[in-house]
This record gives structure tokens, sequence and C-alpha cells, in this order.
DNA sequence: GCAAAAGTGTTCACATTACACCCATGG
DNA sequence: CCATGGGTGTAATGTGAACACTTTTGC
């Protein structure tokens, strides 16, 4: 859409100074080493030389806002069909140093071992979200209102499946519970817990190469869960 | 920040092609006569002629987000200081007739009897927010979406108080509540429950010039609600 | 045989639900 | 005196938290 030449005609929208740009920046979440960690680039800004970074872009002119969230994780990762959820938009005049920029923050859960991944650009590493203490821009409260997010998440829907390879076992599934929630779990009452979701399929296998009793594998059952949803809003509200 | 003339040395996010109007938009929630409104204004552009619109506006070239947002409210409904939350930021390309428009969507709680409110603007009207079955834009997804959110948060948070007068009765405070979410709500546990939060102050008053028995009259306890938080947040976690 | 984690049930406290009667007021 | 909602308690059920011992494997 052109800029109009007469500014007595042209619709405010669409006037210069009425105009920013708009970023999406992706908070991707993985499970590895014990602990949450966080995808990061170094940033190519002298004002934050050495600093790290969010995976982000600028939106572009003929694409949708969630499209360029995905766009940055694909270009980035490699990664489709990933889980991907809007938080929040940030935009503080002062929050960009090299002028406005309104920023849409994203956060995304991605399986660390996924064969994509592992080729990845090398200016991207995997950070622990909790010794993660300085960032560039105001990156370091979008990736804190972001875990925030993702704490409330995992308690209310299983979106934590998305961090675990296909195959899992329980300790495995309670400590990414434990690191993203920061507590401990009771490990009976965690077994009884996610048993009773019946979203777990018991694959009859043992996990390999462990140095102690080998735990049982299982799997998310996605039908289940999608038939669970579909019969909770199926009923009078929500 | 003036726009350079040489392409080439312009930092990408300056460049025109890269610049769009950012707008907030504001769903602002009442109760009145047993139901929850929404305040809505007629749309003035030609393509949605006669439907009706959430108040928003654009955002301004020195404009944090957020003050955009409490700008509208108060230029609007005349309130300061009410309860404001950013919910989701809708970015379709095609959402807007006249242009590309990036909006961010806040929800409003306030209490239709303010003072202020009652000699608004009548370009402005309530309207109970089951009733609204179109709207301009995708005003209707933002208000569904926002409607959505409220629900969830006034099932975790007492934000409810935001719609209440200073004064009220557990009837009428139920009867929010029941609007809200769309149930029906059992009456002594309903009781039980809010007198066990330790947030109502019983103001030793009754209700007057209602055709029944009058129900005593509580307020919101603030104070309490702030120690409550505050002793929350010590913990260990959040 | 030792270290490490798997697997397994019960008890208790607390929260949620369901449910019915008499009372105070206005009309 | 009638209609309307105010005010009250208890029993049943469900949910979350605490807690210990035996088993299986790798080393």
């Amino acid at each position: 859409m052109a800029i109009k030449p007469n500014i007595n005609t042209t619709p405010v929208e669409l006037r210069p100074e009425f105009q920013f740009a708009v970023s999406v920046d992706c908070v991707i979440f993985g499970y590895d080493e014990d602990a949450l960690k966080v995808l990061l680039i170094e940033c190519d800004l002298p004002a934050f030389r050495g600093q790290w970074s969010l995976l982000g872009d600028l939106l572009r002119p003929d694409e949708d806002l969630d499209a360029a969230s995905y766009r940055v994780l694909r270009e980035r990762t490699g990664l489709e069909n990933v889980f991907l959820e809007q938080v929040h938009t940030f935009g503080r005049v002062g929050r960009h140093p090299a002028g406005r920029v309104v920023t849409t923050a994203y956060y995304s859960l991605v399986n660390v071992r996924d064969h994509q991944l592992r080729q990845m650009d090398n200016e991207l590493h995997w950070h622990p979200v909790q010794e993660v203490s300085q960032m560039a821009f105001d990156h370091l409260e979008i990736l804190g209102t972001c875990h925030q997010s993702l704490r409330k998440k995992v308690q209310e829907e299983p979106v934590i499946f998305n961090l675990m390879e296909d195959k899992f076992s329980l300790r495995e599934l309670q400590a990414v519970y434990e690191a993203i929630l920061d507590v401990k779990l009771d490990r009976r009452n965690f077994r009884k817990k996610l048993f009773s979701t019946g979203l777990l399929t018991d694959l009859g296998e043992l996990e390999q190469n462990v140095p102690h009793r080998p735990g049982r594998l299982y799997s998310f059952h996605r039908e289940e869960y999608a038939r669970m949803r579909k019969k909770a809003f199926g009923g009078i509200d929500f």
C-alpha cells in the first residue's frame, strides 16, 4: 500500500509519523542436561555488542504477525509445526536504540535433540534460563514474561510434551516439570496424576543404557487429548 | 526519528516498507442490569457503516504502548486509574480496510455507575456481551478473546471488584460472577468461599430500597489483598 | 554387593459439592 | 399474607500431600 503524497487526503493510518517498525521475538525453550534452556543469538548491534538476544525479525509488509514468528523459527532453527504461542507485546518508546520498534513476544517449545536443530547455525547457543542475567534490549524482561507464562501454561495444559522426545520415561518427564517450575515433586503422586490424565501411552519398552534399573517408555497420546478437548468444548460453557 | 534519505544507510527498522500503523483497542467491560456489558462506538468508516467497534486509537510516535491504552480510556470515558490488562495483538494482513494496522487489545473493568461515565459521549453505548454478534474489523474476535481472558482471570484473581461499586451485597457480587462465567453458582458455597478469602470487609450496613429483606453490604479489602500478594511473592517460587 | 532409580498404596487434611429451612422486608 | 431473596450448617465426595519399602539394573 503506497503512501499518498497529499497528507490531507492520506488516512491517518498511513501517515509516516504514525508508522512504526513491528517485530516478533521468539523465546525458544528446550530441555537438556537437567535444565530448561533458551536459544539465544549474539547481538550484532554496536549498542549491545557481546550480549545475547532473542531470535527475532521485523514483520514484513505482506505477512501476518503469527506468520512472522513461524518464519523466524523456520529460518533460524529449521523447525516447522512447532508449538508457538503469543505472550505479550512490548512497546516502550526507548526499548530499541535504532528507533521505535514495537515487538510481539512468542514462546516456542522444541525438542533440543531434534534432527534439524543439531545442524543449526553456530551463532546460536542454548542457555540455561536460570543463568541468563543480562540480555540486549529489553529481552531479559521478555524472557521473564515468557518463562512465567510457560510456568502457568504447563500446569493447565499438556504442552510439556513438545519439549520431550517421542519416547520418554516418567523420570524424564518429571525432571522437565521440575526444571520449569523450579520445585521438587513427589514421585508417587506425580505418577498417579500423570496416569490419571489418560494422556500417556505405555509403549511396552524400556529405557536403554541407563546406569540403573530402566524405566518404562511412554508417548503422548495426542488423539486422546484431542478427544478430551472436543468433549470439554462441546459443553455449555467455554 | 527522521527517515534518512539514502536507503542503503538507513537501518532496516526505519525503512518505510517495514513501517506499520500500530493501534490499541480497548474492550471496556462493565456490569449493569444483570448482564456483562461492553462499551462500543459506532464505526465511522464507510466500509463498516452502522457497525459497532471497540474504542481504539493509533499509537503516537512518542507514546508507550500501555500509555496509549490508558489514553484511549481517559479520552473516551474520563476514567483514570482503572484496571487495564493487555491480552493479545492482532496483526492479520487484511484486518483493516484502510491499510496495514497491527493492533494490541486490552480489556478494562470499570464501574458502569461511575460519575464520569454517566456524562459521557453519546456515541458510546453499552452492549450486553452475549448479544453482540457482529462488529467492524476483526473486533468480534478481539471481544471474544478478551471475554475468554476475563473468564479465566476472575477465577484466579479478585479483579471482579473493579466492576463493583464501593459497597455491594453478596447477591450482587454473585450475580456478576454468574454473568461473566455464564454459570449458576450455589449461594451458600459462594458465601463460604468469598468469606474464606478474607477479602471482604463487612461494612455493618444494609442494602436500601430493595423489595425484599436487605442484605449486608461489603467492600473489597484492598490492603489485605496487597498483603496476601506480598506474602505469596516472597516465597520460593513465583 | 553397592549405587541408583523403578515401581507401588495408604492415610490425612482440605476443598468442593449438594442440599433445606426459617427470617426480614416491601408491597 | 405473599413474594423475594437473606442468612445459615452438615454430610459426602474428591483432590492433593505426605510418606517407605522392595525390585531391577549397571558397575
